[in-house]
DNA sequence: TCAAAACCTTGATATTCGTCAAGGTTTTTT
DNA sequence: AAAAAACCTTGACGAATATCAAGGTTTTGA
């Protein structure tokens, strides 16, 4: 994990973050300055659970996956953060150390943004605290989906489930999937193993619901998709 | 569900509010103004999964379970909302529909705030949005923690886990747990049926680790129950 | 205070899903 | 291009937890 890049070159990437786009020129520079850039190796742990956290972060490129641990190393991972997207945000509003750990899928950009660098503009500029609070906000809204899932749904209703949000649009009948992972990392999301969510994908395609291969997924009846889910 | 009170009294109930206590009393008779207070009975729905939210409540008498309904009626509670608890807050800043339905436990007494009364007041006054934002990050860290309980956790680890926080300090070895609601309810919130948490509060009793009657569960060993937790 | 309703427990059984193990396939590295 | 590593599938089996059913207990309320 190593620093890099001058304050300007920061400035110009805080500035395409979503997050950021609205606040004046002036705050993003002043705020550049307590920036740093981290550059995270594949494998390498962002943050462990149980640390303090100080601040948030914002993934430029690279994959970040952040999961709950598990002593014989069955983590369940809760989250694909992908560029562009912020983490670790309402921890930092807690002051709690983080529940969950981070790590690098691939060698990783991350932005990584000090408390004192948020909570002063927070004073200032209302819009972004907004804009925060949408975010988190999103955030805890996928985070009940994913509670529901978990809960309320079965194996094959999670796959299904998954399939159905990755329609290009909502009456399309037939469509491709294309995995934005190893299936493990998409089994894990969906709280199964890897044996489960193969043997899951068995059962569709032999139903004639799907078709495989490799990590695209044909999906050939949207509405036999739908009417699993009861 | 009907409505009460002036809006002299609703300010009044408002500046209690842990949420309101810093804002400006002129503000909060100003938010008064469109705030109603809402009489909700024992069982009935204040709102169902699918609703489109205009505001968000503050429970100020009563209890409310917030919960995902399900086909036979075999809902699962997400939450008990006790009073000074607000709730719905996120959902409101998405704009999206309910993922979720709330219905009172007993007779209750809601304040809705509107949209409109909130967001104007966010431009004003930063603390109040920096405050929400700590209330939304606490549920989100909340549900991260159910979430992992339900992911990563046996029945009995969960039943485990619950009676730990409800120890009154770190350290005690015995202390009693009142149980907030009728086990099924809270049966419920840890993702368990009935029966299986009333098999799971036998095998505790049986290690000597907890004695029961009724609502009331004596922990005798808290130390014990960490050590279930591996 | 008695009846009804809600709540809780216990047993028998079924289902879902995970674990373990082995072999095959694809991807990466050398 | 070969070797190694990672990834995926399949089968046999087992464990955890739900479901169904019945009976007992407590609470509610008429």
């Amino acid at each position: 994990m190593m620093m890099a890049k001058r304050s300007n070159d920061l400035a110009e990437a805080l500035r395409r973050v979503p997050l950021f786009s609205k606040v004046e020129p002036d705050d993003v520079v002043a705020m550049a300055e307590h920036v740093r850039e981290l550059h995270v190796e594949r494998g390498e742990i962002l943050f462990q659970k149980g640390d303090q956290p100080h601040g948030f972060y914002i993934l430029l490129e690279g994959r970040i996956t952040l999961a709950f641990p598990s002593e014989q190393g069955t983590e369940r991972i809760l989250e694909v953060i992908k560029p562009g997207e912020s983490f670790g945000e309402a921890l930092m509003f807690l002051g709690q150390p983080y529940p969950i750990f981070s790590q690098a899928g691939v060698d990783s950009r991350v932005l990584d943004i000090p408390e004192e660098a948020i909570t002063n503009l927070l004073d200032k500029d209302c819009r972004l605290a907004k804009r925060m609070l949408a975010g988190i906000s999103i955030r805890l809204h996928e985070l009940i989906s994913n509670l529901e899932a978990c809960s309320m749904r079965s194996s094959a209703q999670r796959v299904a489930c998954m399939l159905q949000h990755a329609a290009p649009s909502a009456g399309t009948q037939e469509y491709d999937v294309q995995l934005p992972a190893a299936k493990h990392i998409v089994a894990s999301q969906l709280n199964l193993t890897p044996e489960t969510f193969s043997r899951v994908l068995h059962v569709l395609t032999e139903s004639g619901l799907i078709e495989v291969s490799g990590r695209v997924i044909k999906v050939l009846n949207a509405e036999g998709l739908r009417k699993l889910q009861l």
